[in-house]
RNA sequence: CGGGGCGUAGCUCAGCUUGGUAGAGCGCUCGGUUUGGGACCGAGAGGUCGCAGGUUCGAAUCCUGUCGCCCCGACCA
């Protein structure tokens, strides 16, 4: 092996942060001579970069090949029309980077390649025999994000191990996805990254099954919850924990009270102790009262529908699991024109019932859908809107006095909220999403026409699943938590170089420090580490020792003054511990 | 798409309020001294001040427009 000369290795570090970074990932790795800018979102990769790239692909290609599946290539470039077929060329919206050929013809770079992995296995399988198969790809990304950000964390190209496995039974699909579960296990704990397993939501995609593995990181853009006992989820994901049913004997009528400007929880629960206090004297509280919540879906065929939900006063509507929650229609909030075109609508004092009768749901006066929170559940009372302007409805009884058209997660979860498992509260925390599995199912394989033959000669639609992670971003992660105010400090795993080996010394005047370096960069190549040797012949050992730690390879040999006595120093640049070794040592010290 | 900030030398920035022939530090080239924590001296190279209009005898500076970048938010399989 050749050993890495900073003479004439292609890197220049900076000295002075990049006006453009404001991570620190970003600024260190441009700082330090692994990437540069080209444009928003979109980086080149200098030979630093690359290298600690391929450590990271290195690991995800060696545990794939542990998982059974098979590395292929896509071209990033492809033709619109497999996207046409499942419809994703129009629902990935302005995400998808659109582009044609001379003669018009329309391509797009791929955002994610289900399809033509379908199409491909449909290309050359027919039969069960072939089955299960799982190939996997390691290729660059292009998403046209709306707003790239923190370098590498979101990029609009960016680099993506994405793995599909093809099973004809739902029992095989299990499987395969448990094999790619567990590879992402050893892969995130062999990068030294913490990962927390999350329940994700499937529903948008068709699928049946979806986990996320996030890395808590306060800089992460997903809010999830956990439990202490085990539990963990996204947030549109968690599934809120109803209480019992009740019975509603015992339970008073409803009563309209006069409650005049009331039209915020806040003033309706002071008003509610003051002009109705409950009897035994122990204060309401905003979550005894029913806040219900106009929103306006859109639906794929753009028509608008206005929807009622009704969820307790002390609970926010998320819009994040209302847009899960009615998907594909898009969800805001119902606006000023909304109401005008809803008269039936008194807003302050909205509720699903009035003394005239239902006011919402199908089959009420309005007709309005009407969806409510899992904690109103039957037997529940509330104190809620009469749809009388200034008057509200006390002991308003769920299953008595007025019906929903379903239940419906909408409801922002807060910390302490109940784990649907039964493992205790929930806590939330911020993550960074590193790598998604999921069983898609047959959706893909159903539009594409994937099918095989059983073993009764019968066609069957093969049931797939994907399985992606993020390599670029893993690797802005890492740096992310690997440094400190002098530079990076990479893991041994993707560090760029084993050993970083500094001359301190100048060419011509302490030529024998140059001698040992030489004798301790070939040594060291020779038992097979690999070098980045600092042979710079007159730059200062200031300049030097601070390449070194902005670089941030873990092992740094200095050969410089203790050549005389036949030692050097190995530095450790994560503890900053150097010790003492003699020259013949070195490359079993390190 | 909304809010904020910024475009001046390779990099980081000053100059703009109050218009008058474009600056500093670092980096780069040449010569010399220096070498265990980002040395120093001397001599250089390098910028149509994002772009386009306008005001003015004169614009980096004032006005209008436009493009781009960064940050926050919305959005994000």
């Amino acid at each position: 092996m050749v050993p890495t000369r900073l003479t004439n290795y292609f890197v220049k570090t900076l000295r002075e942060d990049p006006s453009d970074a404001e991570v620190t990932s970003h600024r260190l790795l441009v700082r330090a001579g692994y990437i540069r800018r080209q444009a928003p979102g979109i980086f080149a990769w200098l030979p630093l970069g690359l290298r600690v790239k391929s450590k990271i692909e290195a690991i995800i290609r060696d545990e794939m090949t542990n998982a059974g599946a098979h590395e292929v290539h896509f071209p990033a470039l492809l033709p619109k029309e497999p996207y046409e077929v499942t419809n994703r060329y129009v629902e990935y919206g302005d995400g998808m980077f659109r582009l044609n050929d001379r003669r018009g013809a329309g391509y797009v770079l791929a955002p994610t390649h289900e399809e033509v992995f379908t199409l491909l296995v449909k290309d050359l399988y027919n039969s069960y025999k072939d089955l299960p198969l799982s190939i996997y790809q390691i290729q660059d990304k292009y998403r046209d994000e709306a707003r790239p950000r923190a370098g590498l964390l979101r990029g609009r190209e960016f680099t993506m191990k994405d793995a599909y496995s093809f099973d004809y039974t739902d029992a095989g699909l299990d499987a395969s996805y448990q094999a790619q579960r567990d590879a992402y296990e050893r892969i995130f704990t062999r990068l030294g990254l913490e990962y927390v397993i999350v329940k994700a939501d499937a529903g948008a995609m068709g699928g049946s099954k979806s986990e996320e593995f996030l890395h808590p990181t306060a800089v992460g853009e997903d809010t999830f919850v956990r439990s202490a006992g085990g539990y963990a989820a996204n947030v549109e994901a968690f599934t809120t924990l109803a209480p019992p049913e009740r019975s509603f004997e015992g339970l008073t009528p409803a009563e309209v009270v006069d409650t005049p400007d009331t039209p915020t929880i806040a003033t309706l629960v002071e008003a509610a102790n003051t002009v109705h206090p409950r009897p035994d004297g122990t204060p309401w509280n905003a979550g005894e009262t029913l806040k219900n919540v106009v929103l306006a879906l859109t639906h794929l065929d753009h028509t608008r529908e206005i929807v009622v939900v009704g969820l307790p006063g002390d609970r926010e509507v998320d819009l994040k699991r209302a847009e899960v929650a009615f998907a594909p229609a898009e969800v805001e909030p119902a606006t000023d024109d909304d109401f005008a075109l809803n008269p039936g609508l008194v807003k302050g004092y909205i509720g699903p019932w009035s003394p005239e009768g239902a006011v919402l749901g199908e089959k009420s006066s309005t007709g309005i859908r009407y969806f409510v929170d899992p904690r109103v559940v039957s037997g529940s009372g509330w104190i809620t809107g009469s749809n009388i302007h200034g008057k509200h409805v006390f002991g308003l009884v769920a299953g008595r006095d007025f019906t929903a058209d379903g239940a419906i997660e909408i409801a922002e979860v807060k910390a302490g909220d109940p784990a649907p498992d039964g493992s205790g509260p929930v806590e939330l925390a911020r993550g960074m999403e590193i790598g998604h599995v999921f069983q898609l199912g047959r959706k893909y394989a159903e539009a594409l026409g994937l099918k095989v033959l059983d073993e009764n000669g019968k066609l069957v639609t093969v049931t797939m699943g994907s399985y992606g992670i993020g390599v670029t971003r893993i690797l802005a992660i890492i740096a992310e938590l690997n440094n400190d105010d002098k530079g990076l400090i990479w893991p041994a795993a993707v560090s760029p170089f084993d050993v970083y080996v500094v001359a301190a010394g100048r060419a011509g005047k302490d030529d024998a420090i140059f001698e040992a370096a030489e004798t301790i960069v070939a040594d060291l190549e020779r038992s097979g580490r690999s070098v980045l040797f600092d042979d710079r012949p007159r730059v200062s050992p200031g300049v030097k020792f601070g390449d070194a730690e902005l670089i941030g390879v873990p092992k740094i040999v200095i050969v410089g003054r203790g050549v005389v006595d036949g030692t050097v120093e190995v530095w450790n640049r994560a503890s900053g511990e150097r010790v003492v070794v003699a020259v013949g040592a070195v490359s079993e010290t390190v």
